[in-house]
DNA sequence: ATAAGTCATTTTTTT
DNA sequence: AATGACTTAT
């Protein structure tokens, strides 16, 4: 084993001690990694089966990464492993044992904008006021009942939430929670919670499933355990219960995800629970340099509750840390995009080496600009996924419809669209009978004819329903793609995109084109297997292939053929590391996040948050900030960080950058699909500097926001005044003429001789 | 029934 | 900046 060679001792032991629980704390940049591959590989080497190894990580990509890793020092075989998230695995094991629990083997997942779309329509149907009962707010609640594993019933005899519920004036959510859950069961349907919940309850209510996993599982991993929530624990616990081979990866200073429910509790509680534990410190950090390192130590140590540990380094003292302070976000922008194309040109980074780590993902949008405006190539990580656009939902909607006629929320959204003629007013109706007679919308649907609907509706019905029909009888015989294919023509779906020759309706029809490819490619994917192996996954239908994609996560597409600056959140940063790391946007409020501060364990959370950020870079730490940034379009002045306080001040370098204010500008039109269209959305170059002066103003044209929410384009007529005081008067096509003021107008200059730059 | 216009609300991170 | 609710015109 010749893998071993490579590790230091506390390393090597955490890797040998793979029987009884386990504890490894393992600080950044520490070779976690390593460490569970290594246990991994050494356990196989040791004669176990890998069908016997169950690892449970947080993101896809990580399981696939370590899979491919494994495989590489040990073979084949490690493609036998039971490794991937929690939700994976346990979806898994609910479509094979779910039908014990009532659930149909082809159960949809309801990603969150399902999930809310329904309590949507839940308190819209109960008659509740919708300012009190927000989706967010009700789904919240569900969520974290459903992460302690109440049941609604539970729920309604638990007298803390009640009370808590009557006093923030919500007394209904237990009740809306009962038929939320009624109806997610009734459309086949489990939402991210309920893969956890419902695996729970498989577990506890059926003994033979039970006794069949944890006999099944001989050893059992996790990895980022101080993010796992309460019913996470449960259900190990209760899988580990026999042969208690079980190591837990963690470390208490990377927990990041409380707002979901994971609780650092579970690193107590594991140590009551095994008393036997071996626990294992991970404290060197192969990673970073000494400024680094210590100013993360320095900011962790502000936190009241922690496991003491002090990460330590001999990488050597390294650079000091860079600060940026800057007056706008877009100078943030720029000052950071300078600052990479010289860091490039002076020590020879690539692209790929560099990461800028914000906050929110909104923030992205200035590095964007700059960026592309020094040719410097990026990716965005995470914001809206690809699954999450609309034309994607929407076929995908179709798709879902068809493995699964109960699907509620599909049906909703496909059935008008392309519209068919069959408005609200007229599934509305039909959702008051299914209501009524405990039935699927689906059902109603399907037996129109006995119900009191106009002759019209009940043939547009109809046809719809036959339609569908049709794709579910090309299912058993066809491939994920054939079908597919058929079901974006047949329903119009391509049609209506491919008519659409807007920049944006190019770029849907694109996106479209490009999950059709997906699909085929999935189609394809290892149907040969090499020595007739069985593999677990060799379903490549259609509903295979939703199962597929519903769980992955903003981190799994990875694009790393592609040399380029890494954009991203924090949070999707954990477990990545980079050569030179910017984290922007350092400002109170924002980083930590003015959601966050109101007590002491939100306060901590960002803070814990900031050592992810800031244990990401290897050699170069770069943290800037802007005095003033816009919010809900109006500008606001910011105070710096108070994280930034907490370093010793002698490791930064402050770079003052500040400019002098200018004139902001904001790009875009609007889109919109219902409520003043305008669905293109041009590329605007828009420089306005402050000598402006419009030699020929006639032929400088003007996008301004001509009243609330709208925009105009117009062209300059006239121009007075001096500096930053001009006015202008533009004449709108539509409006007429306006005299603005450059000074607070959001005014930009189209070029509409290159827009496609 | 649908598209388009007006007005109000909004506030993070993600499996 | 971008949604959703509501209104109005076709």
């Amino acid at each position: 084993m010749d893998f071993l060679k490579e590790l230091n001792e506390i390393q090597l032991e955490a890797v040998k001690q793979i029987e009884g629980p386990v504890m490894i704390m393992a600080g950044p940049g520490s070779g976690k990694t390593r460490v569970l591959t290594y246990r991994i590989a050494y356990m196989m080497e040791c004669g176990i089966d890998p069908f016997r190894i169950l690892a449970l990580t947080f993101t896809n990509k990580a399981a696939a990464e370590m899979r491919h890793r494994i495989q590489e020092i040990i073979g084949l075989e490690a493609k036998n492993l039971w490794m991937g998230t929690f939700h994976s695995i346990f979806a898994r094991i609910l479509r094979y044992d779910g039908d014990k629990l009532g659930y149909p083997s082809n159960f949809t997942i309801y990603d969150v904008q399902d999930a809310k779309s329904l309590l949507k329509q839940i308190i819209k149907e109960e008659g509740l006021n919708d300012k009190l009962y927000k989706p967010n707010t009700v789904y919240f609640r569900i969520s974290s009942a459903k992460n302690s594993l109440l049941s609604p019933a539970a729920y309604q005899a638990d007298t803390n939430l009640v009370s808590d519920d009557e006093s923030s004036g919500r007394p209904k959510i237990g009740y809306l929670y009962e038929k939320y859950a009624k109806r997610c069961f009734q459309a086949g349907a489990m939402d991210f919670d309920d893969l956890l919940l419902k695996m729970y309850e498989l577990l506890d209510k059926h003994p033979e499933v039970l006794y069949k996993y944890q006999n099944k599982f001989q050893f059992l991993m996790v990895d980022e355990f101080q993010d796992t929530n309460y019913a996470q624990y449960e259900i190990i616990k209760k899988l580990a219960a026999i042969h208690e081979n079980i190591g837990v990866v963690g470390d208490d200073a990377q927990s990041i995800y409380a707002f979901r429910g994971a609780t650092i509790e579970n690193i107590l509680s594991f140590q009551k629970e095994y008393p036997d534990t071996k626990v294992l410190k991970l404290e060197q950090n192969y990673r970073s340099t000494e400024h680094i390192v210590n100013a993360a130590n320095e900011i962790i140590q502000n936190n009241k509750s922690q496991l003491a540990k002090t990460i330590w380094t001999d990488k050597g003292e390294g650079e000091k840390i860079q600060v940026f302070k800057c007056m706008t976000d877009s100078d943030e922008g720029r000052a950071v995009a300078d600052n990479i194309h010289e860091q490039k040109l002076r020590y020879h980074y690539k692209n790929n080496d560099i990461a800028i780590l914000y906050r929110t993902n909104a923030q992205s949008r200035s590095f964007e600009e700059s960026l592309r405006k020094h040719n410097i190539p990026y990716k965005v990580y995470g914001g809206m996924s690809f699954y999450q656009r609309k034309e994607i939902k929407d076929i995908i909607g179709y798709f879902r419809l068809t493995v699964n006629h109960a699907d509620e929320e599909a049906l909703r959204r496909v059935i008008n669209y392309p519209t068919r003629g069959i408005g609200k007013t007229t599934v509305e109706k039909a959702m008051v009978i299914a209501n009524q007679q405990e039935k699927t919308l689906w059902q109603v649907l399907a037996n129109i004819g006995m119900y009191n609907f106009n002759s019209r509706q009940k043939t547009l019905i109809n046809q719809f329903v036959i339609m569908v029909k049709s794709f579910a009888t090309m299912l058993e015989t066809q491939n994920a793609y054939d079908v597919a294919f058929h079901i974006g023509k047949s329903t119009g779906l391509l049609r209506e995109l491919h008519g659409d020759k807007s920049i944006e309706g190019l770029a849907r029809f694109e996106n479209i084109q490009e999950l059709l490819n997906g699909i085929k490619e999935f189609s394809e994917r290892d149907v040969v297997e090499e020595e007739g192996e069985e593999t677990q996954d060799q379903d490549r239908s259609l509903g295979a292939y939703l199962q597929d994609i519903s769980l992955l996560t903003n981190q799994d597409d990875d694009d790393n053929e592609n040399d380029s600056v890494k954009l991203m959140t924090v949070h999707a940063a954990k477990g990545l590391e980079f050569a030179c790391v910017y984290v922007v946007g350092m400002e109170d409020q924002l980083f930590p996040s003015m959601m966050s501060m109101n007590s002491r364990e939100d306060l901590e959370e960002e803070r814990r948050l900031f050592y992810v950020a800031v244990t990401r870079a290897k050699e170069k730490l770069t943290l800037a900030f802007a005095l003033s940034r816009y919010r809900f379009g109006q500008l606001q002045y910011c105070e710096p960080s108070r994280f930034l306080k907490e370093i010793d001040q002698n490791r930064l370098e402050v770079k003052g950058n500040v400019t002098k204010p200018r004139s902001e500008i904001l790009g875009g039109g609007l889109k919109r699909k219902s409520g003043g269209l305008l669905k293109k959305k041009p590329d605007y170059e828009h420089h306005i500097s402050e000598d402006f002066t419009a030699d020929d103003p006639q032929n400088v044209q003007v996008g301004m926001e001509v009243e609330h929410n709208r925009f105009g384009v117009g062209k300059v007529q006239s121009l007075e005044g001096v500096g930053q005081n001009k006015i202008a008067t533009v004449h709108f096509d539509a409006a007429g003429q306006k005299k603005i003021m450059l000074k607070f107008a959001k005014l930009m200059i189209l070029r509409n001789n290159n827009m496609d730059d």
